[in-house]
DNA sequence: TAACTTTGTTGCATATTTTAAATATTTCAA
DNA sequence: TTGAAATATTTAAAATATGCAACAAAGTTA
């Protein structure tokens, strides 16, 4: 899942106080301080979401925005409007101009990452069918929906590691996962434990669903890859 | 022609957002920021219209709609319904009220106009007959009219947290339900507490629902999910 | 006004999961 | 076949998540 965030804010302690908190959630913030540099950065990111302040140096807010709508790459990512003027014309604009949502500052930091987090959402709702999607593979099945796991019709109990590696696996079928990668998209990218621990929960994995032991195996050097067939 | 509108709404910036627009579109805006001054104010005037924000204080829109439906003298004015709550479920509740249209904020003052005009054309004189709306589950019963929560026959007196918390349960059984997801519906969107607050509601409604408990589960790391069977 | 009620937050005990370290086993090149 | 390197497994400590009582704040009712 896509977990960059643009911000494009001049305070640059506001700046950092936002990516600081970015962070903490596991997004991956990427700052500009004027509107030039954020399109700039544009070009070369899709980030899940713009936070955009208007009052900005060398291209202000309303002039990204219009060329973000201009612009069909960029015209679905959806915007957060940062505003220091409560004002409601400023709000309405920001609305008009097709932002999704909007903060006065100041606002808190959670305030912050509830109205990130429930923009991202809205904005991928509509590619959402991904997730009621089951995952099934010979007696296997995983219903994300119902986070449930079964195998042969009987529910196999797994921890919150052991059921993403799982499905993990199954959806990276025949392809060799290295246990940096798997670190990666698992425990996420700001994690700094050994790699061994991959394989202690790969273990206790394929303890709990004996049948498809063989199906996860390791590759040596580098990590383990799980074999369709 | 009659061009009032009734604005139903406690947070003053939106209000007086949609103030702002209705006025500039040719119609006379009154504002009510509580339900209870909403049905004062309906007893002078007969508006062509009522925006109606769900989440309000002294007298929530549900009870505003219910008692608007109850009397001929208002039945008859469509309805907008102004929700902070994204939930598609919450939506048709709006419409089986008997609401004409509903908006979810925020939303676009163009979208607003939109529909205010569309709603007033269309006009709909249809008397909405109000229909039983009853969650069924073993021997749990919601009767979402009357806000009433019986198990085995015998009244539970949930706080209205507790109502809509369970009655989500029962809309969602078997799905994995975030503490985001929850707050994000049952808090609605400008709700910012911490996610703990939804662990504390969990424990008092399986408190009041001894019987149920086993059926609402923690699923660690996500959240809470009805499981049925 | 005082007594209740509801709601959100915090703190702490408890339960569970995860990690790292220790130990056992396997692999494979020489 | 041997032994160092890699991997598997076990174990115990550390980290994390949860349940819920208790408090505080705000609203409501008598």
């Amino acid at each position: 899942m896509n977990k960059q965030v643009i911000v494009i804010e001049d305070d640059k302690d506001i700046a950092s106080l936002i990516s600081h908190y970015l962070t903490r959630e596991g997004f991956i913030p990427i700052i500009a301080y004027d509107g030039e540099e954020g399109l700039w950065q544009l070009q070369s990111k899709s980030p899940a979401l713009i936070i955009l302040d208007l009052m900005l140096p060398r291209k202000n807010g309303y002039e990204v925005m219009k060329q973000l709508k201009e612009q069909g790459a960029t015209s679905n990512i959806p915007v957060i409007i940062l505003t220091a003027k409560s004002d409601e014309i400023d709000r309405v604009l920001g609305l008009e101009l097709g932002a999704d949502d909007y903060m006065t500052k100041p606002f808190s930091p959670r305030e912050l990452i509830a109205r990130v987090k429930a923009v991202i959402r809205r904005a991928t709702r509509e590619l959402h069918t991904e997730k009621e999607k089951n995952i099934v593979y010979g007696k296997l099945e995983i219903n994300d929906l119902k986070h449930e796991v079964k195998y042969d019709d009987k529910m196999v109990p797994l921890t919150s590691k052991e059921y993403s590696l799982l499905k993990y696996f199954m959806e990276h079928r025949g392809i060799v996962l290295s246990r940096d990668t798997l670190l990666q998209n698992i425990w996420g990218y700001n994690y700094f434990g050994t790699t061994r621990t991959v394989d202690v929960h790969v273990s206790r994995l394929k303890k709990k669903l004996l049948p498809l032991n063989k199906h996860i195996q390791n590759i040596k050097d580098i990590g383990y890859k799980f074999i369709d067939e």
